[in-house]
DNA sequence: TCCTTTCTGTATCGATCGATACAGAAATCT
DNA sequence: AGATTTCTGTATCGATCGATACAGAAAGGA
């Protein structure tokens, strides 16, 4: 029933991951169809034949994002043995993938569009939706810390949750306006600084 | 020579101010000449009369978004006694001026344009150069730090700079997405805890 | 081989984009 | 008052936006 007619012409994955290079680059509401399709090769009724829209084809790109660059920086986040070697893990995939030179700069999922009241109100939930997500996993981490005793009881989860997440999106802007690897590691190195001291207050306010 | 004709029907001031809530609100491509026209009250004729074009108002806008809301953030930085004192003062006043909500949430300059390849190469490069601006105002402070001794003389005044400017635009985006007051004081307050190791880390070194 | 099904390329849809032409209105200057 | 200058409102410009209609091309099934 499926392999009937004329087939496609094109690998669907292949033009996904060309249309991510545009989103990434450009943004959401700055790609055009024809910024799109002369990336990916095809015509316009084929990417609606494939995708339903360009809403449709966005959101399998950050779909399709999450899996390739999201999976090498949650896989540091996860298989770290401690939630102080998680966040080092964290920000140091994060200082790789933001300053690759064949790829755009930067997260997609955190640049492609900020502004709800444009056309695109569900494509910025969306987003909004997996920034909310990415710090949920690292609250997660964190909880996993005390719970292992790696960390204190009364380790606030919620604050270095927030706190290392929006490190990371301001990374998302350096990145774009040009900033060396060397920067992006200064950042991190930075955020890590941070680390002990959280620690020690919460040890404090337990203790007393 | 400049008093004659038809007077303008509106106030100059009060309209950019009217056009910066809109930019600030939807971004630079993200705001028509409708949403523009519509919120400041007066014709297209007239809003090209009196500032050129699009690009032309959006500039103005930022320049006025500057004297106002980086005004409160930069006296509280220029004014402090030490430089941990200013970063304090950075943070907070970075939180009072995110978290208002009779403006729209987070920075104009951080997240009004971050698309260069858009009709709006100008524009992304203005913020972008006011974004780097932003980072040396910082440096400098931690520089003055330096020569009035109150900071280590081996202090790494371009990590700090950079990583508290980040984590500034990293608050711009948990702010966009509905952070609370506390959300963006717990990151203040996690990024302030990265103070003091910044400075031990200079002492060691500068020691050793 | 013919029919059915699906995809591709061209050409175009109505809507909206930023930007203006034009004529009338409202002020100052002589 | 009459002439001059400048601003305002309507109506519209060409370009581009996302999205499709349509006809021909390319496959499998009978």
């Amino acid at each position: 029933m499926a392999d009937r007619g004329r087939p496609r012409s094109f690998d669907r994955t292949v033009a996904l991951e060309l249309a991510m290079q545009v989103f990434w680059k450009k943004g959401y509401e700055g790609s055009s169809l024809n910024d799109l399709t002369a990336a990916m090769g095809i015509g316009c009724p084929s990417l609606y034949a494939a995708f339903g829209s360009k809403e449709g084809l966005f959101l399998e790109v950050i779909d399709h994002y999450s899996n390739i660059v999201g999976r090498e920086i949650w896989d540091a986040v996860e298989t770290a043995l401690t939630a102080r070697a998680a966040m080092q893990g964290f920000l140091d995939a994060t200082v790789d993938a933001y300053s690759r030179t064949d790829t755009p700069q930067g997260c997609l999922i955190a640049l492609a569009s900020l502004h709800q009241d444009s056309s695109s109100g569900a494509i910025c939930s969306e987003l909004r939706r997996r920034r909310a997500e990415n710090i949920d996993a690292l609250r997660r981490r964190f909880r996993r810390g005390v719970e292992e005793a790696d960390l204190p009881a009364g380790f606030d989860c919620d604050e270095a949750a927030l706190f290392y997440a929006t490190t990371q999106n301001g990374m998302s802007i350096i990145a774009r306006d040009g900033a060396s690897r060397e920067a992006l590691a200064a950042v991190a190195s930075g955020a890590m600084a941070a680390f002990q001291p959280l620690v020690d207050k919460a040890s404090a306010s337990h203790g007393s």
